[in-house]
DNA sequence: TGGAAGCGGGG
DNA sequence: GTGTACGCTTCCA
């Protein structure tokens, strides 16, 4: 059996550890003798006085009567010396946060913020997702765990559902308003989507109404009992729409009362007991690199796979009429969506299932966590092993001084301007992780005498004191070169698979060691340390730069551990001796990896650039509008344009898309609906401090009657005249009534180019060059 | 220039 | 849940 997940419920006022274990079936089982303590340090000498002090707080909380259950005196290392402490422990976990300031009144405290059913897993050496032998009492009121131990086995037989739902909406879906047209879920048993009109297919379900289509769904959940859940932005959207219709339907169900909706602005999240809902949209911005997050597109550069499409109006329209061919559409785009989901999950899911029995925390927590927490558990975990006392996470002044201190990060060459062929990219393997273990950098282990180790930073490390961060990440590093030995040797795909995803974890879980000794709200944050390993970066990479001016080879970019060199042909030989003469300077542990070639490319500024390789991939960074308070004309020429270039047309080709297009805009023969700008009410009409354009279009569709609250979406078109923007911005049906003409100086200026100039800039154009003039075609010519 | 405000995904 | 929160980018004042 192992431990799919925990948490904790309290009977008769004590917390029980509740895991929910599977192997064949599954269980809740509990364990009852584990008790919720924090560490409060003091002077040795005051020690016993203290504990008596401690031992005596009491206090009156919402009628209940707290107090401490008591003190015991161990042995800790604090800050590195072995010292006698206090384990203050406590009733229920709840007091915690209710009695610690009394306690932070009498001594320095520590750990009061580790929940409880986590500190359970560190204290217990229980890890996720590793198959134990637990031994269990059952036959009480509820099974008691009594003992267990380790097996090891890795092969976890999961049951996986993935669920997407419709909604028939006419503008934002409105829970209270917009019903759920159709329920799609896919595993790996079957396929099926539910609905309440009439159409028909081999894996469609009709039933009567709404009611008992989220019923039918709510059975079959329970029916089914999947292991993991997965949704595409379930947290955010699926779990609590479904949630608030089935209350305001006034549906009951037994897995209503288990499900638990967080809406807490970034971290939202939703959870079945026994489930582990695992949402993949947030996963995949954090995991892949793409320039738009939405599952179509994450499906089609992840997977390489494509689903049906379908247009918004189009689903409100087959709904209305219902048609078996429309309805038809409607169902088949819910069934490849949550396919979609389940296919991603499976790419994915066995990443945090690796995560998970590296951290040794919940796969839940991991599929939420950012990856620096993450770092943080695995080191608490250490901690835990070598009885060292865990630093306290900053207090809000210390923070704020944190988040004050900044430092010189990676170096950003100045890119070469405009177009180039023949692009070979290098990356440093593991720059910052090498260069922590080589320089043994750790909070503890700054300032000696004894080494001549100092970082450009004029930081010095020893080498002789033991850092606890580089030896823990020296482990991962060296762990993931046996894995990736494994993984070219294994044959087996689910063995593949699993090697895959662990050497995918520990390079996700080292990289991310760097950012953490960075990141103002870590434990074990140093500023020093952080900055020094920014500067050895820096220092590698003039290095690398050096040997290639050397060869002759023309670097064209580079960025903290990546370097961009034009060959002047397609010369993988050139690019081998580079990477090999690189090499045989750098100390052992570096190493200079060729990514790829690139056909061509071109270079804007820093961190602006776009590639396209032989299979005409195209890479972008930073140049892309894809948002929605851009109209679609700028996102549509921007893309064009892009293209152009990349595919050899040359940029003059590119600037007369943009001739041609800002001509049809002052000719008046732009349509209308390119010219939208979408933006979101995020507050209440009479919070705003500053008044935007949908913050004007707003109050006056107010006036009109309509409805506008927090969270209506305005879209407005910007009138021709003069004035502010803002005054002269409507609503798209009133625009249209009142058959105003659009600004196209506005969308020229602000839309257009702007979108246009991120690239052509790099070109040496300006916006006066690309602007549609009626005398002349200027070219670059004129201005060269 | 600083700070306020919006974006992202989902329908 | 032994909690209090992202990381940009753009535009108003």
């Amino acid at each position: 059996m192992f431990v799919l997940d925990s948490d904790y419920k309290t009977f008769n006022e004590k917390a029980y550890v509740r895991l929910i274990l599977k192997n064949d079936s599954k269980i809740g089982a509990f364990y009852k003798d584990f008790e919720p303590y924090i560490w409060a340090v003091c002077d040795q000498r005051e020690i016993e006085s203290k504990k008596e002090l401690i031992e005596g707080i009491s206090k009156e909380s919402h009628g209940k009567f707290l107090t401490i259950k008591k003190c015991i005196i161990e042995e800790r290392y604090i800050f590195g010396n072995k010292v006698p402490v206090l384990k203050v422990i406590f009733n229920h976990p709840s007091d915690v946060p209710n009695l610690r300031k009394e306690i932070e009144d009498i001594t320095d405290i520590y750990e009061y913020d580790i929940p409880f059913a986590r500190r359970f897993l560190i204290d217990k050496n229980l890890i996720p997702a590793i198959h134990y032998n637990f031994e269990i009492e059952k036959g009480g009121e509820i099974p008691i765990i009594k003992n267990f131990q380790i097996e090891g086995n890795l092969n976890l037989s999961l049951k996986v559902l993935a669920f997407d739902i419709e909604v028939y909406c006419k503008a934002k879906p409105d829970a209270q308003n917009d019903p759920i047209i159709m329920v799609g879920i896919s595993t790996n048993d079957f396929d099926k989507v539910i609905t309440y009109k009439n159409v028909t297919a081999d894996y469609i379900e009709v039933v009567d109404n709404e009611i008992l289509m989220l019923k039918k769904f709510f059975d079959i959940l329970l029916e089914y009992n999947p292991d993991i859940i997965y949704t595409y932005n379930g947290d955010t959207f699926d779990f609590p729409y479904i949630y608030e219709r089935a209350k305001k339907l006034k549906i009951t169900h037994p897995i209503l009362e288990d499900i638990r909706i967080d809406r807490r602005g970034i971290n939202d999240s939703s959870k079945i007991p026994g489930m582990v809902h695992i949402d993949l949209y947030p996963l995949s911005r954090k995991l892949l690199s793409l320039n738009k997050y939405t599952l179509e597109n994450v499906y089609l550069n992840f997977l390489g796979k494509e689903k049906s499409k379908i247009q918004l109006a189009e689903m409100d329209q087959f709904w209305e009429e219902g048609t078996q061919e429309g309805l038809l559409k409607v169902a088949l785009y819910n069934k490849e969506d949550a396919i979609a989901a389940k296919e991603i999950g499976a790419a994915i899911g066995p990443l945090e299932i690796e995560l998970s029995r590296i951290v040794g925390q919940n796969i839940f927590d991991m599929s939420r966590m950012a990856s620096s927490n993450m770092v943080e558990y695995l080191l608490m975990k250490r901690a835990f092993e070598e009885k060292t006392i865990v630093p306290n996470k900053p207090k809000g002044s210390e923070y704020l001084e944190r988040s004050s201190e900044t430092y010189e990060g990676g170096f950003v060459l100045d890119p070469k301007k405009g177009l180039h062929e023949h692009i070979a990219v290098f990356d440093f393997r593991s720059l910052y992780p090498s260069i922590i273990i080589a320089h043994n950098i750790d909070p503890n282990t700054i300032g000696c005498d004894c080494c001549d180790n100092t970082s450009p930073e004029g930081v010095n490390f020893c080498l002789n004191k033991k850092g606890f961060i580089p030896e823990i990440l020296k482990e991962l590093i060296e762990r993931r070169v046996q894995i990736k030995k494994k993984l070219k040797e294994a044959s087996d795909k689910n063995e593949k698979t699993i090697y895959q995803s662990q050497q995918w974890a520990l390079k996700i879980l080292a990289n991310s060691f760097y950012g953490y000794m960075g990141y103002p709200r870590s434990r074990w944050y140093s500023k020093e340390a952080a900055s020094s390993i920014a500067s050895w970066g820096r220092e590698y990479i003039h290095k690398a730069i050096k040997i290639a001016e050397e060869m002759g080879l023309n670097v064209l970019y580079g960025d903290t551990d990546s370097l961009f060199v034009g060959l002047g042909s397609e010369d993988m030989e050139k690019s081998k001796y580079f990477r090999d003469k690189v090499n045989s300077i750098l100390p052992d542990f570096m190493e200079l990896e060729f990514q790829g070639y690139y056909r061509r490319g071109f270079f804007v500024s820093k961190k602006r650039y776009a590639i396209i390789d032989k299979e005409n991939n195209i890479t972008t960074k930073g140049l892309e509008v894809v948002r929605r308070d851009w109209a679609d004309i700028a996102k549509k020429t921007q893309e064009e344009v892009l293209r152009t270039i990349l595919e050899g047309k040359g940029p003059e080709k590119a600037a007369e898309i943009v001739r041609k297009i800002t001509q049809e805009l002052i000719e008046g023969k732009t349509p209308l609906d390119s010219l939208i700008i979408y933006t979101q009410l995020t507050m209440p009409l009479s919070s705003y401090k500053q008044i935007g354009p949908h913050v004007i279009v707003a109050q006056r569709m107010k006036e009109k009657g309509e409805e506008v609250k927090a969270g209506s979406m305005i879209s407005f078109i910007v009138k021709s005249g003069d004035g502010m923007v803002r005054d002269r911005s409507f609503d798209v049906e009133s625009f249209k009534n009142a058959g105003y003409k659009y600004d196209a100086d506005y969308y020229i200026d602000n839309q257009v180019l702007p979108a246009v100039m991120r690239i052509l800039k790099g070109f040496g154009y300006t916006e006066e060059n690309l602007k549609y003039s009626k005398n002349k075609q200027m070219t670059l010519g004129d201005f060269f």
